[in-house]
DNA sequence: ACCAGCGCTTAAAGCGCTTTAAGGCTACGA
DNA sequence: TCGTAGCCTTAAAGCGCTTTAAGCGCTGGT
């Protein structure tokens, strides 16, 4: 029942409080000026009139608006968890923030151009999909900071995580378990997976395991990791309680051969492994028990009590700080310069990996509960 | 590098066009007056300028902003699928959208006020928390639609889903797959699930059920799922591969007796009834061989192939649809009475629930892959 | 006495757009 | 020929705030 006598304007707070509008907004803004007995007059006559400045006004008059403009995927775990990050990075530079959804409806361009529409002094853009071709002609004309995304676009901002040595980070805590045969669940093609791939070749072979490698074909959803349980014949692990136990065969997708089965997984993503996970638990084989795995992104799925899935965090704190801190460098202190910002990520450990089990035990049929 | 000529301004569209910006205005916004040539130069020149209005400047001038704020919790995947919907429903209607999230740092009320600092027209929040009386507070100032909470405020307008028609419902679909012994899951305290819980009882009532009802305690999360797959001794389902097969026995939490094991379950949300998966089919429980599943919310995880849980959709479309319509009703149509609209869910059958096997037939230890 | 300098306050000019009311045309009937 | 109705177009007044530059009353140095 909006009947408003209108939202009280600066203008009211001015003239209850004897002032002008120009001191009331001064005071206001807590800028230096007003003297002590101005400043308590506006005060109170804003508090009693509950006065709250038009933001849009506010944006007009100033020559700054201080608004970061956010684009993300609504349905992204991972970007929500990012958003929250970037409000508060923001909130503490004096900045605010402008959201704009991407949906089926509205892709990345419009969602830029709504950005831009509200004066947004710089973009940031959570995992843009934008050619890199687009993403350096925005950057022409704005200040672009690309996050989690490996640009190679000229001018834009850059901040991710080092994908590579997150992947390392899970082998090597796999090997520090005892593991050797530790096997990567690839991902969909792209730079990322490459990058991880890459991460994964590297840390064996540095571990000198370089013969133990095994990278079989996957993806990045749970079908591609149910896939590739099977791909990796874990299924055909001692069954006690079956009474067949088919020993591993050929025809593999595997790209490098070695003939046993990996005690360890490491997957492309949470949603890969959980596709993993959730194959492995149903055919009875055990996890941690049986065979250790870890997933990427610690996505909130992988903290659910009933996954607890050991995962590489790529620190959403730490990349939107950066993001923010990317932006604000630019706007504040005139870097004009790009970075790029690469992060460490961080493994998280749950409760899908364990030591590696001496191979000449076996299940004793009895589960731990 | 934003080394801007400042972006074109109404005033150059119009005097490149070579007419006035009222003119130009008009025409840009497809008003009706500006004859055929005035119209063709403007947008013409608009067009070679890469002309876009500046927003604020609009919103300020605008006695109306044509403005939606949507206030959401951008960790829900429902609420992203809602937001989706609502973007289209408002662009239908000339509607722009604000998104305001909800995070840790920022709470519901500072959400709802940044969301009326940018002037907009209405709120629509996405499952409310404020307490009933500071929604009525609101609603006297503003239009307010609470969407998918069952609110007692004065002057809001609600939008929700028949929460016991939904259970109703999958009750329904388990009777006509033969089942009898069908138990519900339920959800923690308040005013959602106890609409859900008296769904299910009416329903078992209304099929003549009524004595097979079975409630056990739950909660809104995984673990309270995997708790209630043990009360519901579930776990002691006859299973030929191992030795023990222990009869239920007492000690439950159920808050109604009967001595038989559910064939089917329906749980309060998709988390729980994924926790109850998840321990089920770690134990060798066949779903839906042995038990079927039913969740509520239709959510993303529900969807997962590695999931594929039959579930009770909100149909976020139809909420968000008429959401925006309950909003233009009161800005555009005048309506100033408040509405509810409860909408009927809809049952979406998957991979979770079938036809309930012959109490006789016991499991022979063969899975089918 | 006078002017410089300081501290505070404010009038007024925007910010970029919308909108209203007034003005200029043309055409047509009287 | 004049009046007037109708159609376009535009000057100008905002929208609610910020900001600049000018103003005002003091103090203090010379």
């Amino acid at each position: 029942m909006p009947s408003r006598p209108s939202r009280p304007r600066l203008e009211d707070v001015a003239s209850r409080a004897g002032v002008s509008t120009a001191s009331a907004s001064l005071v206001l803004r807590g800028r230096p000026g007003p003297g002590a007995a101005t400043r308590e007059a506006v005060l109170d006559a804003a508090r009693e009139l509950g006065y709250r400045a038009d933001r849009t006004a506010s944006l007009l008059a100033r020559r700054r608006t201080q608004l970061l403009g956010v684009t993300m995927d609504v349905s992204s775990t991972f970007h929500a968890e990012l958003l929250e990050d970037l409000q508060a990075a923001a909130d503490e530079r004096g900045y605010d923030i402008v959201v704009s959804p991407l949906t089926r409806t509205r892709d990345e361009r419009r969602a830029v151009e709504t950005l831009l529409d509200f004066r947004c002094e710089a973009l940031l853009l959570l995992g843009p999909r934008l050619p890199d071709a687009e993403l350096a002609a925005l950057a022409e004309e704005h200040h672009v900071v690309a996050i989690g995304r490996r640009a190679q676009a000229a001018g834009v901002d850059v901040v991710r995580a080092a994908d590579d040595v997150g992947v390392a980070l899970a082998v090597e805590h796999l090997v520090g378990l005892g593991h050797h045969d530790i096997a990567f669940v690839d991902g969909p093609r792209g730079p990322i997976a490459t990058l991880r791939r890459q991460g994964y070749r590297r840390a064996m072979k540095r571990l000198g395991l370089a013969d133990a490698s095994l990278v079989v074909e996957g993806g990045g959803d749970e079908e591609a990791g149910a896939a590739a349980a099977a791909a990796l014949h874990l299924l055909h692990h001692p069954q006690p309680s079956r009474g067949h136990v088919a020993p591993p065969v050929g025809g593999r997708e595997a790209t490098s051969g070695r003939s046993r089965m990996p005690s360890a997984v490491v997957a492309f993503n949470d949603r890969a492994a959980l596709g993993l996970l959730d194959r492995l638990r149903r055919e009875g084989v055990d996890v941690p028990g049986d065979v250790s795995v870890v997933g990427y992104d610690d996505s909130l799925i992988a903290r659910l009590a009933t996954v607890d899935l050991t995962s590489v965090s790529q620190i959403p704190e730490a990349m939107a700080t950066a993001a923010v801190e990317a932006a604000t460098q630019r706007l504040d202190d005139g870097r004009t310069e790009p970075v790029e910002l690469v992060l460490e990520p961080k493994l998280v450990v749950r409760g899908t990996t364990a030591a590696r089990r001496d191979t000449t035990t076996r299940r004793d049929g009895i589960r731990a509960d």
